[in-house]
DNA sequence: AGAATTTGACCCTT
DNA sequence: AAGGGTCAAATTCT
């Protein structure tokens, strides 16, 4: 056996990533023709069992970056700002003094993490969704009308979930918001009631949804339920431009909620395409736009009551 | 008091 | 170097 050299590794682990995406699109193949006939028991138990195979996969990609992450953080040129001599970690600037805020060591293992997946959607009702989200930083972004705000999941300390999301206001009138979600959720929201879709059979048997955080949401044993509590934290905040402080007084947001049921869509929307898989290398899954085609669904909803689109894939809207 | 948000600084990517 | 993403102290809320 040879001993896998740094670029082996990576081009291995990149090949692995690659794979398990294709399986990923074969398997939700697969999971499309089983929907066909509807009603069909055997064939919900089939659907169910591509699910989990779906999981899987996603798991596995979520693990394989989440490990290069890891990996990253051993790199000396990464984590030069963590550890070490006190000294070295202060900066100069350009008169050469050192940089070091009231002497207080920030940026330890600062890291900025390529997200292993992304998408992003337009909504007018940027709030509810599947998971909680805690806000980490706002900034003005340049040719932007509003700012974004930067929310990570409320997990993160506890479970170490990774996945993070953005919200940046488009539109004033009608108001409208691009929700960029990062990184698959790692996170089990134990604090969910957990809800069995009783009905679902009337419209998805199973989980169509491309969107990792959706196959995991059809695990029963984690919760498919979107009647969480609203975290007041984001739903307030958007409505506010990202003045959650001045919420209380007003009640315009409550004109905005949405039904329950439609929440299951904002966190799990109709989505058309795959979620564009993106590396530290950045190439993994951009080998062919052919790959990543619209595997479209049925998706049971009734436009008039959902106005919100998907984009799947980095940047790719400005 | 604990939790969440704000905000300016830091640092990465392009 | 500019722009953007993240950190973490300070601030505010519950």
């Amino acid at each position: 056996m040879e001993p896998p050299s740094p670029e082996n590794s990576s081009t291995n682990r990149s090949q692995a990533i690659r794979e398990l995406t294709r399986g990923l699109e074969f398997a939700t193949e697969l999971q499309n023709l089983l929907r066909k006939p509807a009603g069909d028991l055997e064939s919900e138990t089939a659907g169910e069992l591509v699910t989990k195979i779906m999981q899987s996969f996603v798991d596995t990609i979520s693990i394989l970056n989440s490990g290069d992450n890891h990996r990253n953080s051993h790199d000396p040129a990464i984590t030069r700002a963590s550890g070490g001599d006190p000294e070295e970690n202060m900066i100069k600037d350009s008169e050469g003094n050192m940089k070091n805020p009231a002497g207080k060591d920030r940026r330890r293992g600062y890291k900025r993490r390529r997200s292993s997946v992304t998408w992003t959607k337009i909504t007018p009702s940027p709030f509810i969704d599947d998971h909680g989200w805690r806000k980490y930083g706002q900034k003005e972004i340049l040719g932007a009308k509003h700012p974004r705000s930067y929310f990570r999941c409320t997990h993160r300390n506890d479970q170490g979930c990774q996945a993070t999301k953005q919200v940046q206001k488009m539109e004033e009138d009608p108001p409208n918001f691009l929700i960029t979600y990062m990184g698959l959720h790692t996170c089990k929201d134990l604090s969910r009631t957990p809800q069995i879709i009783l009905d679902s059979t009337t419209t998805q048997p199973f989980s169509l949804s491309f969107d990792s955080n959706c196959i995991r949401k059809r695990d029963p044993s984690i919760s498919s339920s979107s009647f969480l509590p609203i975290k007041q934290e984001e739903n307030e905040e958007i409505f506010k431009d990202f003045t959650p402080y001045n919420s209380s007084s007003s009640s315009s947001t409550s004109e905005h909620l949405m039904p329950s049921d439609l929440a299951m869509f904002e966190s799990c929307g109709p989505v058309t395409k795959l979620p564009v898989m993106a590396s530290d290398e950045g190439d993994v899954f951009s080998r062919s736009p052919a790959n990543s085609y619209s595997l479209e669904m049925d998706i049971k909803v009734d436009p008039s009551e959902f106005d919100e689109i998907f984009y799947f894939g980095e940047g790719g809207f400005f």
